[in-house]
DNA sequence: CATGAATGAGGATTCATTCAT
DNA sequence: AATGAATGAATCCTCATTCAT
């Protein structure tokens, strides 16, 4: 959870609810006209609120942004954690599960995803490595899963910081390359053909299923 | 080439000179401190030039960032251009080897690579459509390819952007994620998983070569 | 007694007691902070009241303010007026025991003297006539005992604006210079130095008892 | 002399002469209105630049109240230091000589005086210390004078500090008192009789002079 | 062509005060 | 009588851009 920090207001509710108002708002402005050029009174007028009021739940426009990360990180972070639950032991299914519960939940979150990627170094120091931390947790999700698979020798024994980047990469692509994909891919045709790609590509053996039936 | 648009200044290799300083000097700063945190003022100083001068050069700001961005995307498009002559007929091959030069040309452009998922929004319409356009040409080289070897029924026959932008995705990563590859993978080593993963992860028959013979 | 206008609160005694403890709780941090430094939540607070509350008491900031002048005026004048029933006739014991009242007062009271020096301006009119009718009353009383000595030729017949006020500045130091006068002299040593000069410096006969004696 | 710290401009005379302007408006606003109350936009208007042109020349607020400080202290320290080389060896006349230029230029700084007792918890700690620094080295000044006369057993051996720094209260007076002293006593009468006073007070035989022959 | 002083709109943030509960 | 959430005017300061020299 995100440090809380939030000044005068003090019924909990109301600053979460508010909070997550506001939090949504600024993420579509942010992404619109981008995180410097979204003037806080743009956020609060958006959000119905006064600017004033805005700074009761929010101390500084960058823990707005901090805020919006660090929530979608955790729906992102516990809803892979959630599917954990469900894997079977058989590495190609189990990674084939993962990645496509994955890119469903960037597809839902594709404006954060861009934001990450445009916005990150706004952030201070503190705000940055917590972050960098939240990914690194979800990579490791992935990173535990291939490497179960090259113990079991049904996958290559490549470095594994590649492929669970490479994984990054692909499911947020699906966001941060819209422009290009929008009109041309579906979401299904996306997954099937990135989920094939990923685990032929490296799965020890060649041969094998033909993947993608997810 | 970008649209000129330089004002009062008629000298025009004094022009490019000075363009190219700047834009040096601006990338660096760009990359350091973030775009809006960079003032105009601080990227005429570092390049030895008065503010008055540097509007000599560039009209707006924004036009810096938009020079860049096409500076840097010119190399790369003429690099694969290069390595477009040489290829043989072999598909296989032909990936490997245009993979293996834009791995190297984004290695080479980190910092441009990075800023371009950060301040593509920043700029106009005009300049957004205009670096897109360029992307797309780069794509295009590997789309041909993969369209290519599709065709020679050596690639899988999936959607063909799918692929490509993950070819771009892979690559970017090189620039966007060396928080978590530096110190872990080297250049080298990023190249033949990601070759081997992407060539052995589109092929037809999963059989065959075990790619990383580049 | 400072002009009422307490809001909505009707039980005097709550008021004046709220009031007292409020006014002692702004006190201390107009002197660490700055008056304008202190926000008046931070007064709440600080008192143990909501924001609400404290408006209650004190209309405005600037109310709160007017009530420590006043208060600590007051608690002055009424000490000084004590000791003048005390007085005998001799000028010189006189004023000795007045001076000496007077500085013990204000060491008392340095917070609220050095508040007046920084934030009278602050004050509006009516509140500013007033803090300066007190502190006539105030200059008064030293004021008819250095006349009675000039009138028994003790002192010399100076402008007696000037001795009086020369009175209070020096008093006043000992809040205002503390920076100085911390470490290097005690209250009392200050006192018996001040007493001294002040008597031997407007007595008619500079000879005579050399002061101090106090 | 001031840290300099001029952003943006060079001209060295232009930024002198600029914050002359500058400094003086800002006087007269600060004692009419308070540092507080006075806005920086006003400070520009009056002295009829832009805001930004003011921050050209200042890089905040704050640093108008320093510089406003730091010049007038100069000109009083140099003041006295310049009559300083007319003293003779007595004593009494030196110290008459030095409090008659002392008062004098206290009078024809008025505003700084005051500015001073009420705005100096506004400097960040760097500029307090200057500020007390030089007040102290004015302050020894007048120590040197009373030490030598207590040498010469001319003066009482009284606590240094403690008379130098009536001397101080006692010249601010005549400025922090305005209010009292205007229209009452001319500046040559209350020269006289502070002087005399002085004098006569902290003289070892209440003999002699009667002072004020000043 | 170069310089650098001037501009002023615009941004984040604070805070005294109000008022519905 | 107490609370504390809401308000929005006002503040300091930055910075891209212009233009006279």
């Amino acid at each position: 959870m995100l440090a809380p920090a939030a000044p005068t207001v003090k019924d909990a509710a109301l600053v979460e609810s508010r909070r997550r108002e506001l939090a949504a708002t600024a993420l579509q402005l942010f992404r619109a006209r981008g995180y410097h050029a979204t003037s806080v009174r743009q956020i609060a007028e958006t959000a119905g609120l006064s600017v004033g009021s805005l700074f009761n739940y929010f101390r500084t426009k960058e823990q707005i942004l901090h805020f919006i990360y660090d929530q979608t990180q955790a729906v992102i972070e516990e809803g892979l954690q959630e599917v954990l639950q469900e894997l079977g032991p058989d590495p190609d299914e189990a990674l084939a599960l993962a990645l496509d519960r994955y890119f469903t939940l960037i597809d839902r979150h594709q404006d954060h995803t861009v934001l990450v990627y445009q916005e990150f170094k706004s952030l201070d120091r503190r705000a940055k490595r917590q972050v960098i931390d939240r990914e690194r947790r979800i990579m490791d999700i992935f990173g535990r899963i291939i490497e179960s698979g090259i113990a079991r020798e049904v996958f290559r024994p490549h470095p594994v910081a590649a492929t669970v980047h490479a994984v990054a990469a692909i499911g947020h692509m699906w966001a941060t390359r819209r422009w290009a994909l929008r009109g041309t891919v579906t979401l299904d045709e996306f997954k099937r053909a990135q989920v094939t790609m990923i685990l032929q590509g490296i799965r020890r053996h060649g041969a094998g299923q033909e993947g993608g039936d997810v």
